[in-house]
DNA sequence: ACCGGTACCTAGCGTTACGTTGTACCGGTA
DNA sequence: TACCGGTACAACGTAACGCTAGGTACCGGT
């Protein structure tokens, strides 16, 4: 279905998990219960898992085997020097567009309080004066 | 090239116009040399309209033809009841994400600056036991 | 012997923004 | 007149991302 959070993590995703990854290493398993528990809960794990799979490929982070004694071996993903630049440019973006939508917001409460039609200067003015409805 | 904007857009942008189209009705590109006005500069026009395809069909807003004495007639939008249950739902799922998001950058500042556990944190204890060797 | 939890991986699908191209109308300039 | 640029809309294919829905492998408890 697409639902609104579907669609507004992606971009996102990859950067909550590096900002994971600052705090301390972590493998996928891990990281997909720490996201359900924070509130992801239909978060899916093939999700992470092939977000892992992108940011090892790119670079971003150093990967260690680790055994353990449930199941096959935890691949321990650590945030490298490349990863905490991209981390760096996604806080970037992520105040930019913040920013942007906070400031609509704004707006729309400033819209809300009055009655009186206060506006008449619009930064585009075609005005069309012609109403032939077709 | 797929940017970290391009990708983060994915999913703002419709709430994002529907947040100007809440402010008061406009046209597609009266839509598009305001978003580039407002610093997304390098937002296609063809993104735009595809955009409000996408929303006219959801029934989102109402349409309406307005002949212009420059160019084709304009296709003004107008939020209606339906555009304003979405665009509440938008502002819902913004106000969690932005919420998690910023947890995450304020946790990151705070390990910063020292080693005092702020918290448990993580309910979650998948922590790694594996100290003792298999 | 079976089920559930741990831990990993993959293939195909739907949605979205981008790049490009095309149409149509108008005014100004050569 | 003929051309160019700005206004305004639309359609096509592409790339990227998250989701669905599977699968493999190991282990302990019922």
């Amino acid at each position: 279905m697409a639902s609104q959070m579907t669609e507004m993590l992606k971009g996102t995703l990859e950067g909550i998990v590096l900002a994971i990854l600052e705090a301390r290493p972590a493998y996928g398993y891990e990281i997909t219960a720490q996201l359900r528990d924070e509130g992801f809960a239909d978060l899916a794990e093939g999700t992470v898992y092939a977000l892992l799979v992108r940011i090892e490929q790119r670079g971003f982070v150093d990967v260690t085997k680790v055994p353990s004694e449930k199941g096959p071996p935890r691949k321990v993903y650590t945030l490298n020097a490349a990863g905490r630049a991209q981390l760096d440019e996604f806080w970037a973006t992520w105040a930019f567009l913040a920013g942007r939508i906070e400031h609509l917001r704004a707006a729309r409460t400033d819209s809300t309080t009055s009655t009186t039609g206060t506006d008449s200067g619009s930064t585009h003015r075609t005005t069309d004066s012609t109403e032939g409805d077709d």
